[in-house]
DNA sequence: CATATCTATATGTAAATATCATATAGTAAG
DNA sequence: CTTACTATATGATATTTACATATAGATATG
């Protein structure tokens, strides 16, 4: 049962913007999900839900942008690493792209308010 | 029947921008929901949905956004004219302050993205 | 030793939003 | 009369997200 019912986002929500950020991130370094969040922290705001982390993770691997294997550690339980493919450099760079969109799409709209309610 | 299964929209979709920019073209003149999609175009890029226009428009309506009365015109269908709302002016800052927060959110994305991939 | 907590991955369910299709109706043009 | 345009509106469905819960090994605490 759920404690609060879903309200909507805040204004100016970024669609699957988690997606790009770990592209970014695995560009770096590979790594595994868990790992990630804290890149993602920084990178992507505030919170970021683990549980919608793991299933887009998985979906970016069925669309081959990462790919991943299980590395057995020596300590603590087994985690799934995962590194970027080529195809994923491309979809980065697509992301990169459309995000440059998105930013200047952004700017007119402020470009606009400033000429009602002055500069701020 | 659908022609064409949907398919993800590209990265950098703007969740809701078009009532922010509804706000802001009704901050300048009154308008109707078939009218407002000219400005909208300048305002929102590309093509804005008209039945989900006007299903936007009278969710903001409900929320006391914007007011609508019909206007009886001489010439062509009735048109239901929107107003803004002080509510509403109240809702157009809250979506700026947001799609700052958006702005600067993808600068931290591009600034990450130079780091790896250099200047471009 | 029992149990609680942390790391790590994963799925179930429901709400919000957008897309595509379709419906309705008045008006203007040919 | 039929076609096209203006104008508003709803139905169905896919995608994404939010919140909750499940599982399991490892480590710490009493």
């Amino acid at each position: 049962m759920r404690k609060d019912i879903s309200k909507p986002r805040n204004f100016g929500y970024v669609e699957r913007f988690v997606e790009p950020c770990v592209l970014l991130l695995l560009s770096k370094n590979p790594s595994h999900g868990y790992g990630l969040m804290e890149g993602l922290e920084k990178h992507c705001g505030e919170k970021v839900d683990i549980g919608n982390l793991y299933r887009t993770l998985r979906k970016m691997e069925k669309n081959q942008w990462i790919k991943s294997d299980w590395e057995k550690g020596n300590i603590g339980p087994n985690k799934r690493k995962y590194e970027i493919t080529g195809k994923g450099k491309g979809t980065l760079n697509e992301a990169y792209i459309s995000l440059k969109q998105t930013q200047s799409l952004i700017n007119h709209f402020f470009i606009g308010y400033k000429k009602v309610f002055g500069k701020k």
